[in-house]
DNA sequence: CGTTGTTGGTTCATTGACCGAACCGACTGG
DNA sequence: CCAGTCGGTTCGGTCAATGAACCAACAACG
């Protein structure tokens, strides 16, 4: 967010939050962190973001604690960005934004939050109207809504179309 | 938001939402206005935002219907900027930006939000732990927190030290 | 061994948003 | 008549975002 002047004169824990998240794209790359997104260029196919953009936001997320960067494999070596427990601590706000999204501007059910214990849909504090409990974020399940696109162009977007948890890997088609 | 590209590749009622109110300062103007800030100077001390950046805020979230424009004095004619039922829904998503930014970035008490009918401070879903309902956001009573200053600068945080409930407006000194 | 493809970047020129300062019109109060 | 306030608009400079090109490391193929 350091654009010539930040938020630095205010004394305020959103204003603290949003330089740390509030930049363009930003809570997309973490968005797609929670459905499981975690490479490079899966990020990059399922958010069409400039490379350079994609690379300055994950550094910079990995550097403020909110994503880590992991080894998974050796030659070539090659790291995914997975969401620390600061960066799950981010789930409620998503959250509501999303839901503020749905109501007072899409009005389109494109996703769907349930509980994975019992099927229930979610409340709006992620909590489990049928257990009374709130569900800690990865006990949720992520399905299709009924007025998302079927065929959807890139391969990231079509691994989530089948039903699965939030912050579980995606399984992009090797096709 | 509309620089170049946008972001309307997403099916994603997050990246909608983001398309309206994710652009720099917009958030914290309307945490302002939640705050009871109405007027065009009293966003810019208390900001510190350029001139014409606000204006051009006020402009596109009057059209998104967040803000509402109102004339309150004819001659000199004077508008004041009101949060819509669709700007106060965005309590939620304020509220858990603030709760994650003061509990994994800045770990002060700066704003507290109680239940101005009983005193009791507000759990992380506005909702009040002593009666056991969710607490509309015009009965929030926002007190200064222990880590906040008291001797700020500008006459509106001077105004916002005493204990206001959110939506109601304002007043400032006319020192 | 050379070629092609994949992954995860970096570099670069262009575009456009943000910044601060100056300016301005309508009005008020002295 | 003059200074001051309020709510802007205008303007030049700067800095971030964009998209395309380039690149290094390695795998898989033939």
């Amino acid at each position: 967010m350091a654009l010539g002047k930040d938020y630095a004169t205010q004394e305020c824990s959103i204003a603290s939050a949003l330089e740390v998240i509030g930049e363009r794209w930003t809570l997309l790359v973490i968005r797609d962190a929670f459905y499981g997104v975690r490479r490079y260029n899966d990020f990059l196919v399922h958010l069409g973001i400039p490379r350079a953009v994609l690379a300055s936001r994950l550094q910079t997320l990995t550097a403020q604690g909110i994503l880590e960067k992991r080894r998974y494999q050796e030659s070539p070596p090659r790291d995914e960005y997975v969401l620390t427990d600061r960066g799950i601590a981010l789930w409620p706000t998503l959250r509501a934004l999303g839901l503020w999204g749905r109501e007072h501007l899409t009005q389109r059910r494109l996703r769907i939050f349930r509980h994975a214990d019992c099927g229930t849909e979610l409340g709006p504090y992620s909590d489990c109207p049928s257990c009374g409990t709130v569900v800690a974020v990865g006990d949720v399940e992520v399905v299709p809504g009924p007025d998302l696109s079927r065929e959807p162009a890139d391969p990231v977007s079509r691994a989530l179309l089948k039903p699965k948890r939030l912050l579980r890997p995606v399984e992009t088609d090797p096709a």
